[in-house]
DNA sequence: TTTAAAAACAAACGATTGTTTGGTTTAAAA
DNA sequence: TTTTAAACCAAACAATCGTTTGTTTTTAAA
């Protein structure tokens, strides 16, 4: 063991090397994928990403907790702008969809990889992905409905279908953000 | 090589193996289960496996198969009593919802392994998702629906909606026959 | 320039994977 | 009751898995 700690070569790895986890993590999911694929994506050698992450496990957990951030980032931006509760809705919607299905493999590794698929780090997982959604139940719940509209079910639809919809998504049949607005616009009209 | 080809036994148990490896692909998913989990569930050795199915991509495509049949029958039973357009369209989902999250384990397969996740037989599995899917398309086209309504977004926001609720699902919060009627609620009279 | 820590290499470990092979038991047709 | 195919066992196969160990290279602080 060091007598001291140092800060961070300029050349440490440890990003890419999450980078391409994430990135085969969201294409192939997580046992589909081998410690040895990540480490020729990212021109290593299988044993020393053990430097930088102590199994593969915490390689997911990584990435989930990164996808988390970056997902909560993105929302919170497009949410600064808004002060209307549906267009702060709607504005999150976009974001989510966006990030999701477009510009973040940890994101989509957050929905392609399901905490029961890793039942060692499960308990993990869980409230990672809870903590960001309940953003939307907040949401939901300044939104001026209808007396007998049940908002959890909205949320649970509404969210649902987004997360779904990596399942289907088609860059050439309309963009995220079209998705996002179209399944508000279904929602909307008979909720008001 | 026999000279002449039989029966099956009474005592054949190809069954009981499909049903263990169902329930098994449903709660863990697909790669998270090995053949000799499989084996030990249905109290044979790994390689008698091998007399029933020839690999175990085999025995993950034989249960997609038998999952959209059961998928299938399930819900053209619940329309044989409907004829109102509205009515077809809840029957099915209430039978989609309850086939899903209660009834069969190899409906559970279908929307818990994705095809992209074994992608030696991805070409397989899809066109059977797609052919039960359909159902759906028909369904909703029979709707009367203002003239502005994108039929295609209605259909992937339900069905997805549907799908996503296995991530959720709790039987002390509201039934699957419960949770098919929220959801068409919530669209259904806006859409009229 | 020396030196210590950061980072990666090289090579293997034991365990588990899906699968194959050859022989044995069991049910049912003859 | 004999016989044949169905069904399973028993044991191993090569390949791959996640991971560990000991050593070497590289960066950057001293």
């Amino acid at each position: 063991m060091p007598d001291t700690t140092r800060a961070p070569r300029q050349d440490n790895r440890r990003i890419q090397l999450l980078d391409a986890a994430a990135a085969l993590f969201a294409e192939h999911g997580f046992h589909a994928v081998s410690m040895r694929d990540i480490a020729r994506n990212v021109g290593m050698l299988p044993g020393s990403m053990y430097y930088h992450f102590p199994s593969k496990n915490d390689l997911l957990l990584a990435t989930y907790e990164e996808g988390v951030r970056q997902l909560s980032q993105r929302v919170d931006l497009a949410l600064a702008d808004e002060d209307e509760p549906w267009a702060r809705l709607e504005a999150a919607c976009k974001a989510h969809a966006e990030i999701l299905l477009n510009e973040s493999d940890y994101a989509q590794v957050i929905l392609s990889v399901f905490p029961r698929d890793v039942a060692a780090i499960s308990d993990n997982l869980k409230p990672l992905r809870d903590g960001y959604e309940d953003r939307f139940r907040i949401l939901i719940e300044a939104l001026p409905l209808a007396a007998d509209v049940d908002r959890n079910s909205l949320r649970l639809m509404l969210l649902g279908a987004l997360n779904w919809s990596k399942n289907w998504y088609n860059p050439r049949h309309g963009s995220p953000r079209e998705i996002a607005t179209d399944m508000l616009a279904l929602l909307k009209r008979s909720l008001v």
